[in-house]
DNA sequence: GGCAACGACGTTGTATACAAGATGGCGGTG
DNA sequence: CACCGCCATCTTGTATACAACGTCGTTGCC
């Protein structure tokens, strides 16, 4: 494991697909096929695949024969994530409490042990992998894994706009409590009060998105939806 | 509009997903990349393209130093496509029924008409497009336009199995009727009378999928799963 | 006869050269 | 001074040559 077996487009992929989330490159910024193989080593062919694959999920605006250049944060197009991750998740989530094991409670509360153990050490990279371990693990608990690599695009949308807060020092201890809870209704087979408070939990971020908005004019793009009281129950 | 302006990439695209969903080319069929070029003037590089799209879409499988095939049908995976456009749809259409303003019904009833004029002139292809358009307008109506294409990608697996099934004589009609009783509560803003019409209407051609399964087994992969009474409510 | 090693063939993966188009600056012109 | 047209330059789109790898048939050996 030494030697840079492969530099290949799966690892270029998740390279670029975390910066753009993360916020390293910033909306409009222009992504050269040339300049970015050669800082991976590899050639355009390659690069142009993971281009196209950034696309597909929002994340690049490829512009014919001008130039692929990170797409500004669509705030119709995130609303219409949080919609889909919402109702999405929340319904699994109660199929989840209905069929959950023995087996997958106790794997629910080691992802939880683990997840209070990365922010003891602040080591938010690490609950932020964790935290998404344990959505697609209820996903695979309520039997729909194929859902979760289409909420995974939509988190994205959702996780650029998180990025853009610095995120409170209390962030944290709350996104934990909610966890918990979860965890609970799941081992309760409490279908509605998972459900309810999993909506609570994917509302907390997404909360402050006009506020994000305003404060970072540049990267959006389109107006806030008029209906957005986002969703009754 | 004589001349072959452009047999692109948007082209093959169209033609390879719509062959694959009709069931003109089998699954475990060998597309090579070089004969499918060659077959539409185009090189490997932009066919590359189109099959990585729809590798993406779970209808080919892209096999490294191997081949590209059609890949079979997986029945998880129809099961949780069903399970995501019954969720979404039904969602939605609750939104709809409470946003559709005068001119949105007057579109949805201008859509019934064509598709009644295309049932009757036995245009079921026609009728096919017509069908997709209402479910996309009805998105658009509810305010969540960008989770169309999502429920697109789900819709093409589920219409996978539907067109192996022989399309019963009574089928159409069957279908105009949920249509109309669809438009009919969005109409009145009844918005549970809708979702339920609704779920009814997106059950109807799924509830055949053990009996197609059955029926042509090397087309499909994987097991129906244990918990298939599909979804409660 | 069974089996293992080898090699030809076919496929996708990658790199590179060339083509087509869009942009923006420059200069000419009214 | 404003404006129009041209051209250099940069980008992505496409075509093609080569490399890496897996498959499968063959052949030789045991």
């Amino acid at each position: 494991m030494s030697g840079k077996t492969k530099p290949s487009r799966q690892e270029l992929y998740e390279d670029l697909h975390g910066r753009i989330v993360r916020g390293d490159v910033r909306p409009g910024e222009l992504m050269n096929e040339t300049k970015v193989g050669d800082a991976y080593g590899l050639s355009r062919t390659p690069v142009r695949e993971v281009f196209w694959r950034l696309a597909d999920e929002g994340l690049l605006r490829i512009v014919p024969q001008v130039g692929t250049f990170v797409a500004p944060i669509n705030i119709p197009a995130v609303f219409d994530a949080q919609f889909l991750r919402e109702t999405l998740e929340c319904r699994a989530i109660t199929e989840a409490a209905r069929l959950a094991g023995k087996q997958d409670v106790a794997d629910l509360r080691t992802l939880l042990t683990q997840q209070t153990a990365a922010i003891a050490s602040d080591d938010f990279a690490g609950f932020f992998v964790l935290d998404e371990q344990m959505h697609r693990r209820l996903m695979e608990i309520a039997a729909h894994p194929f859902v979760w690599p289409v909420i995974a695009s939509a988190k994205a949308q959702l996780d650029r706009v998180r990025f853009l807060s610095l995120e409170d020092r209390s962030w944290p201890a709350m996104i934990m409590a909610q966890h918990r809870r979860i965890v609970s209704c799941v081992s309760a087979h409490d279908a509605d009060g998972a459900a309810e408070v999993m909506r609570a939990h994917l509302r907390t971020a997404f909360a402050a998105i006009d506020r994000i908005a305003a404060k970072h004019p540049p990267f959006f793009e389109g107006d806030i939806p008029p209906h957005a009281q986002t969703l009754p129950a």
